[in-house]
RNA sequence: GGCCCCUUCGUCUAGCGGUUAGGACGCGGCCCUUUCACGGCUGAAACACGGGUUCGAUUCCCGUAGGGGUCACCA
């Protein structure tokens, strides 16, 4: 490289500007999320501006749902962006001047390479077992030698000797032979910019220094050099960006996580798998970031420690049992009232947020994720009869009846209807009965909630209230040859 | 196939010439215990292979193998 890139060297931080550039195609997987946190994470360290870019020149894919579904996504992951959004589309005449200037300049030129005819140059090279690439058949050709008023596509005069060096922050030193490099397309017949031309344009114009994608664009930073060091020939400002590259996120199998792999969107996770904002924000943090020993981040903690030094080198695999154990955490942690809203939402018109805030306490220690916070509260809002599980029904054979009806009665005299004075009352009882406490605990604990796992059976009863409860109970206890048939 | 990148427990990772190779998830065991969890303790589990360099390689270099990415008038 004969010319510095942009390197914070003197610390000058506030010049420091990421972006994040998804092609609304689709949802935003989990792969473009985590570029979008590191960018943002890197850009807030440094106290710079992460700006967000929509790429959605291919008009046939690009759809405004797919773009609300990558707002909406970042905005529950926290992520904000400075300055406007740009959309690309709406930058093509700015695209067009710049290919224009590289063509006046002589870095570009035109070609009127048929589709057909490139398709058969390159089945003669895959037959020869040559590399697939343009063959630069107009690169020196005498302009009048074209076909007159035939359509003609643009195309990057690339260096053909030499080679090109990227110190990329954290795939390290990589150079290709210029030899590798073809003569991309800019400008398509229909006069309109190709990615390849747009990238190097906005990000230029829009001040970006550093670079932080997917490695999948790597080979794309040595096609994109030439354009930035062609226009800083013509006119200057057109600085090197800083590269770095990080590894793509691969699926359970070790194959690329794709639409058909398992990549879902970020809605998935919140919708589908009950996932908390922050639990899958450190999951990705910590997925290809390591910083020491440190597992669980809070945001402010994230972007004081996130530097690229610490990206690994490989890609890493998706553990979705990770990322359950990160959210169980993070439940755990969380505010009861949000987390009742959470649950109340997946419940349905019974559920009494008021009555899950008090729950959420003992619930909230049993689930990974909002649904088995769903499941867990569901026995509050259940009507009678209840309807047991199997395993339910099979605490409560006559032994059992007879016991719950003991227990019914010493519970009507119960006043003091709290988990302290119920655990007493109880606890007593079963020691009064020379029982165990299990074998009074989980015939009630079905009669109560039709299932054999559940909260404490205290703070059960408690929850419950006490005309609830007993009623529960009455209903179960009852000797099957005593209802009336 | 050409080019590029990668390789520490099953997984995510720490390590940046000398360590009993550490942590986390998952898995096993024990404790706690009214169920299920939580929590605590504990166990098994890794430097892909082969050459170098070096007094000494997980660490540096070169190969091999394996994995991944990329080669459009898509982005």
């Amino acid at each position: 490289m004969d010319r510095k890139p942009v390197v914070m060297a003197s610390g000058s931080d506030e010049t420091v500007v990421t972006r994040f550039a998804p092609s609304p195609t689709g949802f935003l997987h989990i792969g473009g999320a985590r570029t979008a946190l590191f960018n943002w994470l890197f850009a807030r360290h440094h106290g710079g501006k992460a700006l967000l870019r929509i790429e959605d020149t291919d008009a046939k894919r690009s759809t405004q749902p797919a773009i609300d579904a990558i707002l909406d996504g970042l905005d529950w992951l926290g992520l904000d962006w400075d300055e406007d959004t740009v959309f690309q589309s709406e930058r093509g005449s700015r695209h067009v001047e710049v290919a224009e200037k590289l063509l006046a300049a002589g870095h570009a030129y035109k070609c009127y390479a048929t589709t057909e005819e490139l398709e058969a140059m390159r089945e003669a090279q895959r037959a020869a077992k040559q590399p697939l690439r343009y063959d630069g058949r107009w690169r020196d050709r005498d302009p009048s030698h074209a076909p007159l008023g035939a359509p003609f596509v643009i195309r990057l005069k690339t260096p053909d000797e030499g080679e090109t060096v990227i110190d990329d922050r954290v795939q390290g030193r990589v150079t290709v032979s210029n030899a590798e490099l073809d003569d991309y397309i800019l400008l398509r017949a229909d006069g309109t910019p190709t990615y390849m031309l747009a990238v190097v344009v906005d990000d230029h114009d829009m001040g970006v220094t550093h670079v932080i994608r997917g490695d999948d664009h790597l080979n794309n930073a040595f096609r994109q050099l030439p354009i930035i060091r062609a226009m800083n020939e013509i006119e200057g400002g057109w600085p090197d960006p800083v590269y770095a590259h990080i590894p793509l996120i691969h699926g359970n199998d070790g194959a690329k996580l794709s639409k058909r792999h398992g990549a879902l969107g970020v809605d998935a996770y919140r919708d589908e798998f009950g996932i908390l904002p922050e639990a899958l924000f450190n999951y990705l943090l910590r997925l290809g970031w390591g910083h020491g020993d440190q597992e669980e981040f809070t945001r402010e903690e994230a972007i004081a420690a996130f530097d690229l030094a610490g990206v690994g080198r490989s890609p890493s695999r998706f553990d979705m049992k990770k990322l359950l154990n990160m959210n169980g955490n993070y439940i755990r942690a969380a505010d009861d009232a949000r987390l009742a809203k959470l649950v109340a939402a997946r419940l349905g018109s019974q559920a009494d947020e008021a009555l899950l805030t008090e729950a959420m306490p003992v619930l909230k220690t049993r689930a990974k994720d909002i649904n088995e916070l769903a499941d867990g509260a569901a026995f509050l809002f259940k009507t009678r009869p209840l309807e047991m599980t199997d395993k339910a029904a099979e605490l409560l054979g006559p032994d059992a009846k007879a016991l719950l009806r003991q227990v019914s009665a010493r519970l009507h005299s119960e006043q003091d209807w709290t988990t302290e004075a119920l655990e007493a009352n109880l606890k007593a009882y079963a020691e009064e009965l020379g029982l165990g406490l299990g074998k009074l605990a989980q015939p009630l604990r079905a009669a109560l909630t039709g299932q054999t796992t559940s909260p404490g059976i205290f703070d059960v009863l408690a929850l419950l209230g006490r005309d609830e409860s007993l009623a529960r109970i009455d209903a179960q206890a009852r000797d099957p040859s005593d209802a009336p048939a």
